[in-house]
DNA sequence: CAAAACTGTTGCAGAATTATTACAAAGCAA
DNA sequence: TTGCTTTGTAATAATTCTGCAACAGTTTTG
């Protein structure tokens, strides 16, 4: 699921491009002032920013600045103003956005270029995502709700792997086996990894997620 | 220098766009045809085309997805056009453009754009920035905070493919790998060229970024 | 219900990995 | 050549991780 944080102001493009977009698979969450979104921010990631220039309180241009600067959120922006006047397309870009659009626009093209920095940033290639826990494997990092949690080799690499596989249950076996090349060892050992994750989703609050196991089978992430 | 090739039948538009590109630095090529495009692509190498969709020999977009296709030239393509239908833009994309203008535009916008295809398409272009770190790879030359810091060979070259690829875990065989033919070099000569690395970091109190060593899998480049 | 089967947690030894430094060989300029 | 720099290696110290064992707790099953 796309998720798109719409930040507009005019009640006539916004309830159009929410319905417009919706229809199109994309999640939106429409906010109409700054500080709206940035309640929103706080709360989600979203894959894309559509950001109106003019807002009651403030210029998004501000906002932009802010939310790359500030690493808030790392997602890519597309502006999107009534302003003739190209000063704002080039403040626009030297703040980070993505691309930018003149209003009036039509849906079409707002929708080819939403693809295009979606495509752009997804080269970046491979987060995965579950619920709030964001892994990013070329980085070897690890988010819940924005906050980096830090795991070791082994139990990033298995928390990679059920994040693969959201939902299904990995015996101990498959785990060891994709983990080492030598099987020599022993099942149990996943349950002491386990366990740690686990005191670190604890110690982060990540009680939207569980990995649970199976009776006799073995373990399996899931929403809580 | 920054190649790009404009492709452009009217020659009012043309020579402006090629006056005021070539003041900005850019080293411009201009095709009146996609012939004469042609000819362009077969010989030279760009950073960037730029297309006009409306020519006497025939449709850009036609020739756009030619390009990618085909394999003739894999550059950025940003689209100009005078269509105000939207259409175009949507093709546009989907033939592989990475960004779409509407005539008329302000030069300040091209300029914008194209700055912003251009960080996007390549960094093999000019400066590699991290934070206050900057790279001049064609001069060899290290900037932390604009004071100069002097790598060595191997030291800059690891430097730069960090920077090339920033807060990404690189492992010790991919450093070997990339930086020499020849991979019989133990690996942990990487260590050492990294401890040399930080030393001077350090002794330039380069110290909002850090080279870290992930366990069991490389190092990255992050801000510290 | 009680036994059997399985899972959760924790401490810790030693295994694995990294940091730093010294040194020698190789390269290179004068 | 000489003297200086660079680069790979090895050795050592320091750090971090990981598998295991032991025991407590839980679920299943006969």
């Amino acid at each position: 699921m796309v998720k798109i944080l719409l930040v507009e102001d005019d009640p006539v493009i916004g309830r159009g491009l929410q319905i417009n977009l919706s229809s199109r698979g994309f999640h939106i969450d429409w906010a109409q002032t700054l500080k709206q979104a940035d309640v929103f921010i706080e709360d989600q990631v979203y894959d894309l920013i559509l950001l109106d220039l003019k807002l009651p309180d403030g210029n998004g241009l501000g906002f932009c600045d802010q939310l790359k600067n500030e690493k808030k959120s790392q997602s890519p922006i597309i502006i999107l103003t009534a302003n003739i006047e190209e000063e704002s397309a080039v403040a626009g870009f030297e703040k980070g956005a993505s691309d930018y659009i003149r209003k009036p626009f039509g849906h079409a093209e707002l929708l080819a270029r939403i693809q295009n920095v979606l495509n752009i940033k997804s080269n970046k290639q491979g987060q995965l995502i579950f619920e709030k826990l964001v892994l990013i494997p070329e980085e070897r990092k690890a988010y819940y709700d924005q906050q980096e949690i830090i795991f070791n080799r082994r139990e990033f690499d298995i928390l990679e792997m059920f994040l693969r596989r959201p939902n299904v249950v990995l015996s101990r076996e498959q785990i060891i086996s994709h983990l080492l090349e030598s099987e020599d060892v022993i099942d149990r050992t996943i349950d002491s990894h386990l366990s740690r994750i686990r005191q670190k989703f604890k110690k982060n609050n990540a009680n939207t997620i569980r990995i649970s196991s199976v009776y006799g089978v073995g373990y399996k992430i899931e929403i809580a």
